[in-house]
RNA sequence: GCUCCCGUAGUCUAGUCCGGUCAAGGAUUCGGCGCCUUCGACGCCGUAACGCGGGUUCGAAUCCCGCCGGGAGCACCA
């Protein structure tokens, strides 16, 4: 392998250009090490096996900050090696995910494929088994794990560097089966980190792989292939979570191995929305099995559930690089987000009504004059316009609204004050109500929806629930994608998959 | 258990490297008041923090030591 010979030593040494100890200051963002403008190279490495969520959402906008602050690109590396039997790549999310990047407004400027790469990885083993680096090691996964744990060396350690090639040959020519034969790294087996003893660098996999199907056997750990293709593909800076810690330090071993440089690592640490509980195995189980509306189910918490909420994938950029580069692990409340989008929604919002769980309420002695009213389409914004809502005598109101007021006097919300029965049918019951008053006085203001005028909604909860209700007749004339905010209940937005004009107008929650 | 990382108000964050201008700033939440005919917006006001204990120093959120607490890794996953 001369040519790879040649490659390394034009790389320099491990001395060469590599910056002190790096490390995320708790600052908001620090400088990268080294970075001259123009000449940063940054990577986004997920896993085909899901759609991108909040978590992908620090890797997505943290890298982007620095390409935008530096010049740089932002490459897009499918990590989809063989993984295990649990955790597979999967063909759908090659083009799902780079809609998703698209989506958040972080468009890579090159992508490449993990499993295109595969026998480039082969040429840098053989190198770092001929510098003594590697053995392979036939024990059993569990024997292994215990050996690694008691910091024990198996008998296959001290194998010669032409043991090992020729076991490495063995295991390229499927001389052996999956789980039979791993070459593994040979660092230290008193390290005092257990993690990092002789950690496993290739194992040998017959998983069928939806690109490259069955192609190769003999197939790189994580570690080992970024250790390679983060010095071929040029990347300057590694930005990625703390959990991936202990792989700067193979890669780094790896390097100084074989006499390379390659690049810094910057961390920043665990964030979790509180009501996101990500669960990427069981958001894959659900979707698939048909019980969450595809990767677009506000459960999921993916970065296009929020869109579909009306989530502004800017609101969410802002909101993530709020946090910096902190490696403080942080949980944080989804209001916080909520907060952000809602400086950006409420002013471009038109308001509408909507009644969740209608009661039909008969007003006695209504006004004749008031079948309908005009009201503004934004309490702040008349240059949004004005729509005319058709109003009594027969309305529709939240059971939970009549319910907390029953028996009392309440304003119908821009209309007229009515007096309440004690008594409250369950929802889709009728209840009578006696005119009170026009005045506008200081009394509980509830919303409502004519019955002359209502159109019956689907409104999807964050919970993946759909809520039926009705809204005023205008929301038929909504576009597709529309963020609207229903009075007194929250910000929705119509599904682009509604057909416009049909019934019921179908709109995911967004939020309060 | 071992290794690494992190501890500033309910939550997130600025300040910590290079000690004084920090009787600790901002955001969000919560409470109060005002206002627009929303539980939303806006305005005003308020509650609320340097994990604990030693040390160094004229002076410590900031430096040193020891505890305590939280998180992550310890896969032939990524």
């Amino acid at each position: 392998m001369p040519e790879l010979e040649d490659r390394l030593a034009s790389l320099g040494g491990p001395e060469a250009g590599r910056p002190k100890e790096e490390r995320a200051a708790t600052g908001e963002f620090p400088e990268l090490p080294g970075a001259r403008h123009g000449a940063v190279v940054l990577r986004l490495a997920p896993f085909p096996n899901g759609a991108l969520h909040i978590g992908h959402g620090r890797l997505l906008y943290v890298n982007d900050y620095y390409r935008q602050k530096y010049g740089g690109r932002i490459l897009l590396v499918f990590d989809d090696t063989i993984g295990s039997e649990e955790k597979r790549a999967e063909p759908e999310f090659f083009d799902l995910i780079r809609g998703d990047c698209e989506l958040a407004g972080v468009r890579p400027d090159a992508v490449f494929y993990k499993s295109d790469r595969v026998p480039l990885f082969y040429p840098w083993a053989r190198r770092v088994i001929e510098r003594g680096g590697a053995y392979v090691c036939t024990c059993a996964a569990d024997l292994l794990r215990e050996r690694r744990a008691a910091g024990a060396a198996c008998p296959e350690r001290s194998q010669t560097v032409e043991e090992t090639l020729d076991g490495w040959d063995r295991m390229l020519g499927n001389a052996y089966g999956p789980g039979e034969a791993v070459l593994r790294l040979r660092t230290d087996l008193s390290d005092p980190d257990p993690a990092f003893r002789d950690r496993v660098l290739f194992r040998i996999s017959h998983l069928e792989h939806p690109r490259v199907g069955r192609k190769y056997s003999v197939w790189p750990m994580l570690e080992f292939s970024w250790a390679v293709d983060d010095v071929e593909l040029g990347v300057t800076h590694v930005l990625r979570g703390k959990e991936l810690v202990i792989e700067d330090r193979m890669q780094r071993f790896i390097w100084d191995l074989l006499g390379v440089s390659g690049p810094p690592f910057l961390h920043w640490g665990l964030l979790r929305v509180r009501e996101a509980k990500v669960a990427k195995s069981k958001a894959n189980r659900e979707v698939r099995s048909g019980l969450y509306d595809g990767w677009a189910d506000p459960r999921t918490w993916s970065l296009r559930s929020l869109d579909r909420r009306g989530i502004s994938l800017e609101a969410l950029r802002t909101f993530i690089l709020s946090f910096g580069m902190s490696l403080a692990d942080i949980e944080v409340a989804a209001e916080t987000l909520y907060a952000e989008n809602r400086k950006r929604i409420d002013p471009v919002a038109v308001r509408r009504a909507f009644v969740a769980a209608p009661v039909r309420l008969e007003v006695d002695g209504y006004p004749f004059d008031l079948a309908e009213v005009d009201l503004p389409n934004h309490p702040d914004r008349p240059e949004l316009g004005r729509r005319t809502v058709a109003a009594g005598p027969a309305f529709f109101l939240a059971h939970s609204d009549l319910a907390d007021h029953a028996g009392g006097e309440v304003r119908l919300k821009d209309l007229v004050n009515v007096r309440l029965p004690v008594e409250v049918p369950p929802p889709g019951g009728v209840l009578r109500a006696t005119f009170a008053s026009r005045e506008n006085r200081r009394l509980p203001r509830l919303q409502w929806v004519g019955v002359a005028g209502a159109v019956p909604v689907d409104l999807l909860g964050v919970d993946g629930d759909h809520a039926p209700g009705v809204a005023e007749r205008s929301v038929r004339e909504l576009d597709p994608g529309t963020i609207v905010q229903f009075e007194r209940v929250g910000f929705a937005r119509v599904e682009r998959t509604w057909a416009p004009g049909s019934e019921p107008v179908r709109l995911a929650f967004g939020h309060p």
